[in-house]
RNA sequence: GGUCGCAUAACUCAGUUGGUAGAGUAUCGCGUUCACAUCGCGGAAGUCGCAGGUUCGAGUCCUGCUGCGACCACCA
């Protein structure tokens, strides 16, 4: 007998291992279907976004399991360049080992060390919320294969001309020292302070006046630019302006780009730390002098003494004192500006003249563009699309080189005058190399390694074995459907659609299905110092996975955030009990659950009744799935169960209990747990193993159900409404109004078999 | 500044080609009758952000406005 209360933590680790074996695909030839979980980095524990992530994800494997697919659901983990190194530095740090003191090699060996020991945290943590993973055949982005295929892309981009290298202005962060990509800043709404300097302009008594939030880059201008039609300047341009202290001349000249309202409409040109001022500086040919180092301090032959070799906001407050005492400061303004800060540094990012690897993103997103245009990979919610499009017509160069020493080293190598071979082997490079007559000693191997999300752009078809020609990649790429947060659309999706494209000539997966961020009750980010960050292993802990997945998959409605209180999942808990106490229920009225729908005779209209609706229940949630409607899905579980099961076919067998509603009964709730297993496999597996109705769902095929008569359905849910009238008028007018009278007479008068269940007004 | 969203009951949200506004929570009343108080039955609760327009008819379509949010751009 089933225990009179639902306790989850009791049976969910058996009935996880009970069914482990079938996550893998078979070699079945039947239609496939193929998921690849978005890689968590392997630093990760598992957050509330990915538990949202895998509950979709395995709610849609689940289905298509159970639906005679050959699923194949891969999972990996990403090695997460900079966050990982951070995190092991950190742990060196905290052991007493300063990081900097070791090679690149030692620092790498000890990565690993870290990984193997605490890397595999969070698979053992999907596992716990029930996620039916192909975890044997899972793969890490810095495996040795994995490896090949990065090398090997890379490789292949730069002699396709898509990969190229060259000194540009970058974002460098000056806390990890590394170049990072336009995505990985985050800027930041600031106070700040407006300077208006002036500069003496040459061979008169006249000054112009800039004003900037960086005077301590001036050393560093080129040029003062205003804008061509600013009649208040025009008389300036051509004329020859000179930098304070150090008296270095430059031209004043006149540029579009200038905006006349902001500021003084006077613009000090400086193209090696400033984005804008570098395309002025291409535009005017202007020389490019660079006067912050890669640690962010002044440091140059063109910097004066008293402020030369310091950190910039040092450097910055003291020029901006001596500025002020020599007269040549006009004005301080307070302004709020936005400051560009790393994303994981959380330190203001200096643009830097250096030497990178960039990727020709703007090249390779044009079919990327085109097959989201023409329908063949379809975003939903749709709206993401033009998010996409926004992004991706207006796509810049990625810059994919990072100096650090965690990830993929670029295959490159570089001669003694700077000729570049890149090749999959150092054997290749020297065989390249040789033809120039360059030695092979005389070669150095390029120390950057790749941003993270090169590697995870190659996640579609790497993970299927690429650059092999393999089984896996024939059955399951492209892959069905990529479920993922909006939040990655351009770090990762629009990559692998990038990659998949020019290394697979075809899509990486049809659908793409985005879902919201994970909020808290009041819709406030969660985050630490908020402190309201909600764990979603307690929450599995206090109320089961099942009520944990069934919340999360009631509150995925496409595009709105989805919030989520502790409330929630208590609310899913009692709902799940509901069912759990149905099964007690018709375990106590030795209901049978060996027979299918199939193998009874339903005659009885109560009995039809529920059989249609069993029917449109199952149709449902089958097209719910299709259209991710996962809100939808468990609505229509709730309402099922609820007000159809229970309040009305269960009440409705208390007065009707013979052999063929006892066999509906079974039939009915046994192909009901079936459809819902994949929203809660737990408790449905459990019910089903306890009941004796079969040892597991995650094979099992729908039950096939014909469609009742229309005419049953009717008379039926029309005598379900005169039982809530007759209820609601009773309690209106305690029994006494006409309206109650001639309400019960309807019902005395009900003709056949359903005034046998009239009983069940009394509930 | 550009783009895209969102605004429906006290709260969280549904409302799929325009046709009498729905659910859960909270609240109020009744209830422990052989599944379930982690519950049942019943009730109350909405000028669908504001203003126009199209239409026989608008929560739904169009325009404008207000408020909120996200993303992109921008360290004059």
């Amino acid at each position: 007998m089933l225990d009179k209360t639902y306790s989850p933590k009791q049976f969910e680790q058996e009935i996880y291992q009970n069914t482990i074996d079938e996550f893998s695909p078979s070699n079945s030839c039947n239609k496939s279907f193929s998921i690849l979980m978005p890689p968590p980095n392997v630093t990760g524990s598992l957050h509330l976004g990915h538990a949202l992530n895998c509950t979709i994800q395995d709610i849609l494997v689940r289905y298509h399991r159970q639906n005679n697919a050959n699923v194949l659901w891969q999972p990996g983990m990403d090695h997460a360049g900079i966050a990982t190194q951070m995190v092991v530095t950190r742990e060196l740090e905290a052991a007493g080992i300063d990081a900097k003191s070791l090679t690149r090699e030692e620092l790498i060996s000890k990565i690993w060390e870290w990984k193997n020991k605490s890397g595999n945290l969070i698979f053992d943590q999907q596992k716990a919320l029930g996620c039916s993973a192909s975890w044997e055949l899972s793969r890490f982005t810095m495996d040795e294969n994995f490896q090949k295929a990065v090398v090997e892309a890379f490789v292949a981009l730069y002699k396709d001309g898509l990969i190229f290298r060259a000194k540009r202005l970058v974002n460098w962060d000056t806390k990890l020292k590394t170049a990072i990509s336009d995505l990985e800043i985050q800027n930041k709404e600031e106070k700040g302070i407006l300077w208006h300097i002036k500069y003496k302009i040459a061979d008169s008594e006249e000054f112009v006046t800039i004003a900037t939030t960086r005077p301590e880059t001036m050393f560093g201008d080129s040029a003062i630019a205003v804008h061509p039609d600013d009649g208040r300047y025009k008389k300036l341009v051509g004329k020859i302006a000179i930098i304070p202290y150090v008296n270095r001349e430059i031209p004043i000249i006149a540029d579009g780009y200038v905006d006349m309202e902001k500021g003084t409409g006077c613009l000090k040109v400086t193209p090696a730390h400033h984005f804008n001022d570098f395309a002025i500086g291409k535009r005017h040919n202007l020389e490019m002098i660079t006067v912050v180092d890669q640690n962010g301090h002044t440091t140059s032959d063109y910097v004066p003494e008293f402020v030369n070799g310091l950190y910039v906001k040092k450097a910055r407050k003291l020029l901006v004192e001596k500025l002020k005492e020599d007269g040549i400061l006009v004005k301080e303004e307070e302004i709020v500006h936005s400051v560009p800060y790393g994303d994981r540094s959380d330190t203001v990012i200096e643009p830097l003249l250096t030497d990178q690897w960039f990727v020709d993103a703007k090249a390779m997103a044009k079919d990327a563009i085109k097959v989201v245009e023409d329908g063949e990979i379809k975003f939903y919610p749709e709206k993401w699309k033009n998010t996409y499009f926004e992004w991706m017509r207006n796509i810049e160069p990625w810059c994919v080189s990072r100096q650090i020493a965690w990830g993929h080293q670029i295959p490159a190598w570089f001669g003694p005058n700077g000729e570049i071979f890149v090749e999959r082997t150092e054997e290749e490079a020297a065989a390249e190399a040789a033809k120039l007559g360059i030695a092979k000693e005389k070669l150095r191997r390029e120390t950057d390694v790749l941003d993270t999300w090169f590697s995870s752009a190659l996640w579609p078809f790497a993970t299927l074995g690429w650059p092999g020609k393999t089984d896996r990649l024939q059955k399951f790429y492209p892959t069905s459907v990529l479920v993922t947060g909006f939040d990655i659309l351009f770090f990762w999706v629009a990559r692998m659609i990038m990659a998949s494209l020019h290394f697979m000539k075809k899509i990486p997966f049809k659908d793409v299905y985005i879902h919201a961020l994970v909020r808290d009750e009041h819709g406030q980010k969660m985050s630490k110092s908020k402190g309201n960050v909600i764990n979603p292993l307690e929450l599995m802990e206090e109320y089961g996975a099942d009520a944990l997945r069934f919340t999360l998959a009631f509150l995925s409605v496409p595009g709105r955030d989805v919030k989520l209180g502790k409330e929630h999942v208590k609310i899913s808990r009692n709902f799940i009990t509901k069912i759990w106490n149905a099964a007690r229920f018709l375990q106590s009225k030795e209901v049978p659950f060996d027979k299918k729908l199939t193998d009874i005779q339903v005659k009885g209209k109560l009995n039809r009744w529920i059989v249609a609706k069993l029917k449109k229940f199952q149709d449902e949630i089958s097209q719910n799935i299709k259209e991710y409607r996962f809100d939808y899905a468990t609505r229509n579980i709730q309402f099922f169960i609820r007000d159809i099961f229970c309040d009305f076919f269960i009440e409705a067998m208390k007065f009707q209990d013979d052999q063929e509603t006892k066999s509906v009964a079974g039939a009915v709730f046994a192909e009901f747990l079936r459809i819902v297993n994949p929203f809660i496999p737990f408790v449905t597996d459990y019910l089903a193993k306890s009941l004796g109705i079969c040892d597991t769902f995650i094979l099992a095929a729908p039950v096939n159900i014909e469609d009742a008569e229309p005419s049953i359905e009717k008379e039926v849910d029309e005598f379900v409404e005169l039982i809530h009238a007759i209820r609601s008028e009773k309690q209106a007018s305690e029994g006494q109004s006409s309206e109650y009278a001639s309400l019960l007479e309807r019902l005395n008068n009900w003709s056949g078999e359903l005034k046998n269940i009239a009983g069940i007004i009394r509930q």
